[in-house]
DNA sequence: TATTGTTATACTCTATAACTATA
DNA sequence: TATAGTTATAGAGTATAACAATA
């Protein structure tokens, strides 16, 4: 959507940089056979014994899209599901040797899309708006409806 | 998706104010029963006499999407098409009386959502958060695939 | 009874293809 | 031949429901 007046149209920065820069880290993580979600649940399975339900949280992803995520982690060679030791029904996502030297390769190209969108910013300029943006994430929104994404419509019940 | 480490998350901040933002200005044009592409469409017609390829192109809205936004401005009794008069191949999407009403108040709430956003800052960080995505969005995503967004497997003809 | 992980499927969004009528 | 608008539908992503195993 493009500017309608003179006013910073805060919709349109927001959505193009967000579009371009996901664009960008799929094309770059693309080259090493990763999506961000697999990225994602990888570095966070490597800082610990996670559950899927508790990657799910961490990274903000449905229990039934993690499913999707980890099989592909696992037909990669990334990771595997094991039985946790205290919960028989939960699966511990363990990382293997490949997983964890991917992982790394994976943050470094992270960073460095980051990087190269941040860095026609000055030092200071750059400073700002990291602390702008999470400025406006914690008080710019309000308390309002938080975690009632998108509302949808009730599905029929298959009969 | 959640930070990863100490340097900033550029992903995660600006994945989650657009999520933020568009949750809640779709709530707030929802109250007076649009659309934020009926907005757009509205707003960018009232500027002018201009087709539906040509608001298709300003909102960067697919052609076959847009016959579905202005499907519901018609019966909505915001816009009409009328045949253009040097192509008949052609509709002019002309905003009604009533229309224009509406985008007045829908632009009303536009801005006021976005105020409350940047209300937030000071007037000096909301100056260099503006500042600073502008010039991501020109220098910082290099000139790379820029009309390439999701690739797609080609689809089968229907035989 | 509630929860983990799974499968199956429905919903929404958007893109592709094919078509009509014009240019 | 190419373009404006339309229709139909395929593809992708994701959410809902229902289920088995276990808590």
């Amino acid at each position: 959507m493009a500017p309608h007046r003179a006013e910073p149209d805060l919709s349109y920065l927001l959505d193009r940089a967000g579009h371009l820069l996901r664009t960008r880290m799929a094309a770059a993580l693309a080259e090493i056979g990763l999506t961000a979600r697999m990225h994602c649940v990888l570095v966070h399975a490597l800082e610990g014994e996670r559950t899927q339900i508790q990657l799910a949280e961490l990274g903000d992803i449905d229990k039934t899209s993690m499913v999707v995520t980890v099989d592909a982690l696992e037909t990669a060679g990334l990771a595997v599901r094991r039985p946790s030791s205290t919960d028989r029904r939960a699966r511990i996502i363990a990382v293997t040797d490949e997983g964890a030297k991917v992982a790394r390769r994976s943050q470094q190209i992270v960073d460095r899309v980051h990087r190269e969108a941040l860095g026609v910013l000055s030092e200071r300029d750059r400073a700002v708006l990291v602390r702008a943006m999470n400025r406006m994430l914690t008080d710019g929104f309000g308390t309002a409806p938080a975690d009632q994404p998108t509302v949808r419509r009730v599905r029929q019940p298959t009969n």
